[in-house]
DNA sequence: ACAGAAAGTTCAAGATAGCGAACTCATATA
DNA sequence: TATATGAGTTCGCTATCTTGAACTTTCTGT
């Protein structure tokens, strides 16, 4: 169960049929340090990179860093929610919000 | 305008009436690296560790290392939403997103 | 003003990130 | 088979992180 991260990662960039040398030129790094990401595991890759990485692979750096969360799709219907979120009239966003603050701190 | 995150941190830091130990304590490391980043500026900070300070801060890491936006747009508010939604329990995130389906119907 | 506490600052040292260059292994092409 | 090409792997090295402990400055009460 060690390294969440670099088994994430190693999916993704496979699903999107990348090269380690491909996904590393676009982040601006070798290719060594995305296959010791994936397969040594590195401990704590600094937020730039990370970052990077996510952005090129679709999805949050929260989403990479979260040892629970392995399911995109979960994460997805959340996204459809937020939009929906954006929709709503001011007064009523805001009661939402109150509302999630309100949970956060439990 | 060198160490556009350090500011950003510090200032949030304050607004929310924190001592550099009680970010730091919170985040699990010493004042020390805290000071270093604000002040000294840290070159690339850790994606944990930024991770985490962001999430004391209420704002996301992507909002941290952009160094264009300085400003806390109402967008960026909502994905911060966003995110706090996602570490709710599965309960209290149906019941906000059942209370979003409703005021969408209106 | 003074003492003590709280906040901020400095620094040396050990741990880790991240790179480049050279290597292996597989697959393709002749 | 031989050669080449692309993908993955190993490793040494430097730069940077991150800490703990000691230090200085600022605040607070008396």
């Amino acid at each position: 169960m060690a390294n969440v991260l670099g088994a994430k990662i190693k999916e993704l960039r496979k699903q999107k049929g990348l090269t380690l040398e491909q996904l590393a030129e676009k982040i601006g790094s070798g290719k060594s340090y995305i296959w010791e990401i994936e397969n040594k595991g590195v401990k704590r890759p600094s937020a730039e990179k990370l970052a990077a990485i996510a952005k090129e692979l679709d999805v949050t750096t929260d989403y990479l860093l979260d040892n629970e969360q392995t399911e995109i799709s979960e994460g997805l219907t959340k996204e459809m929610y937020f939009r929906k979120l954006g929709q709503l009239d001011e007064d009523d966003q805001k009661r939402i919000m109150d509302m999630i603050d309100a949970w956060s701190k439990k």
